[in-house]
DNA sequence: AATGAATGAGAATTCATTCAT
DNA sequence: AATGAATGAATTCTCATTCAT
């Protein structure tokens, strides 16, 4: 009595629901995209689908927990071999200057941004959400930060946690508008010129 | 037939069921929130709700209008007084640390990031909000800033319309994390913080 | 402002959706029975039902609700004239005798049984259910069985409380099994068993 | 290809489904049971189980059909070695007074007035609850009275038939109250108290 | 024989919109 | 103009049954 199908086939059907979900969200939204619409997209039948998660609010949380992981596993892997912070956050900044601008690229952002807006509104989610924030995008950064200026990198009055909080606020914000504006927004520009903005005054602040 | 009620008591009552819609938006958000929402909140019928608006879709356009109208027309009033570019762009910065933290504060924040969002999937929409971007967020900051540049207070390097870009992200992504983060977000100082390196920036870059 | 339509309308609009689903569970059962059925048989949208009711279970609830009101007050009524415990009792067994026998009463009968039944399961159900059965059935019984004997009607040995927890145990299973069992079931002759044994022992009975 | 594995073994398996089944029916109700509960019960899979079932229709049928042949297997054996009808007649009620007042007792009752409601919906089902009843139910014990009645026992006049009906009326009456009210209801004393009000008629009633 | 993943018809419920009053 | 009851398409979720392994 061997299981019918090994782990592996379930988890990489559980990453394809994620992933048709991930399409149908950045496309219409979470919620006005359907069960049907993952459906369609995925090729599964609904019943396939409530096999592997236990309603849509389950899909959009494992979605959402799937993506920051993601994001993290990656840029934690491009760190393992950089030495300084100025480095580091150089990376960061390339990683948003660097992403292919599609339209794939502009859904992943919208349904990044929808993760802050749904989870605003309920309890829940939001704590999630702040743990996630806390933990990953602003501790992360501030270490970087403050590596940085133990390092004599970066100016010591430069405050590591606002100067994160910031970076990320950017970059959302910039993400956010790209995705809205489209082509006509010079996002790659606006980008660099933060990171310009942000490297002069990390070097050169004073009080 | 003329009318019975006169023109401004029709757009009292427009008004009203738009700053209920509002409210009910900022609560629940445009997708959730729906016509009984509207209906409880304004306290007005159903009927009447659909005589001074075409549809749901109608209530968040023209609500759409009525907020970067308002914030706008605030700005030009009390940039009337303003001469040096410094000054206003100070104001601007003044507006958003100067909110006051409250729920009321959050939900406006989130119904302006859904405006976005919800624009970026909709083509109609979209060009609307373009547009708006251009000829309100943007040019108004650019022009600001050029002022700034041609008065002598900032430096001619800086790129104006870049920085005014960058601007309006900073604004809304920060806002928008505040919004989910809630107390535990130093939203202020975070502020403070951008429009001290913003300033840095504009009056030191050499290149 | 007035209301659009009176109260009496709405009422009226209530109890044909309660006597269309009547009639659905005593044709289906309650679990079968769908909203659609209901639908189908009211000729009301599906939507106009849930303006009246909050769900299925609400719609089982209150019409669980009024049969047994309606029933009581029937019987509160018939009993005003009467006097002697004797008549009461022979009036209650009366109800059943007398009740015609068509499918229409048979499905009355399903539709009863199957409150005991789906009370006994939901606890919230099952609270409402014992009330119901202590303040109506039970006690009101009881007390006439208690008149009867106080009066000399009864010999004093009979146990009220008892009998009349088995009046209705009778009933309800004599009835359920001529809900089955139809046409061949001699329900009235059985009834009429029951009326004389019961009699029987209130009158001779002496320990 | 002959079969694998034994017949008993079939059997067995057979049997143990029924069980689950007959569990998870006491449990929610046949409508509401699923085939995962009886999976989750059973510890089979649900292949296994379509095995040895057509359906969950024909499970119930199946379930229904053990249940009456074990409880007239077990009643005809308890008959060998009586021999007066009022012993047997007390029998009879002392299993419903002997009955263990658990909840596995009242799960069982659920299930069997289940049966009954059922059975009244559909007519194949109908007409096998018919045969089952006349046979079984109403020609067993009206053979036993009608004994009674020629050994001396009861009185005559009884009309053994009726009182038959009547019995399982009532049993079935007061234990679907039972399965209801629980705790409060006083279920052995009024099995007890019919007991006591039937055999008073049988002996002393002349007409 | 056993397994349990897949299927998809069917159920309850919601809600934007209409329209008779 | 205002009212709110009525409509029914659309949505989420369930579950008996099948079938490849």
């Amino acid at each position: 009595m061997p299981p019918i199908v090994s782990d592996e086939y379930k988890e990489k059907k559980r990453k394809e629901i994620l992933e048709s979900a991930f399409e149908a969200f950045g496309e219409k939204g979470f919620q006005i995209s359907t069960i049907d619409d993952i459906v369609s997209i995925s090729g599964m039948s609904k019943g396939a689908i409530y096999n592997y998660f236990e309603s849509k609010e389950d899909i959009y949380l494992q979605l959402m927990n799937m993506r920051t992981d993601q994001d993290f596993a990656k840029i934690d892997k491009q760190f393992e071999g950089m030495k300084t912070a100025t480095e580091k956050l150089m990376y960061l900044f390339s990683v948003y200057t660097k992403a292919e601008s599609n339209p794939k690229w502009q859904n992943s952002i919208r349904v990044h941004i929808e993760f802050w807006i749904t989870s605003s509104r309920q309890e829940e989610l939001q704590k999630l959400m702040i743990d996630r924030y806390n933990q990953k995008y602003l501790s992360y950064l501030e270490n970087v930060l403050q590596e940085g200026i133990n390092r004599g990198e970066f100016h010591e009055n430069c405050d590591p946690r606002l100067v994160a909080s910031l970076f990320w606020g950017i970059i959302d914000g910039v993400c956010l508008h790209y995705s809205v504006i489209g082509e006509h927004y010079a996002y790659k520009e606006i980008i660099k010129k933060a990171e310009e903005i942000i490297f002069h005054y990390l070097m050169t602040i004073k009080e």
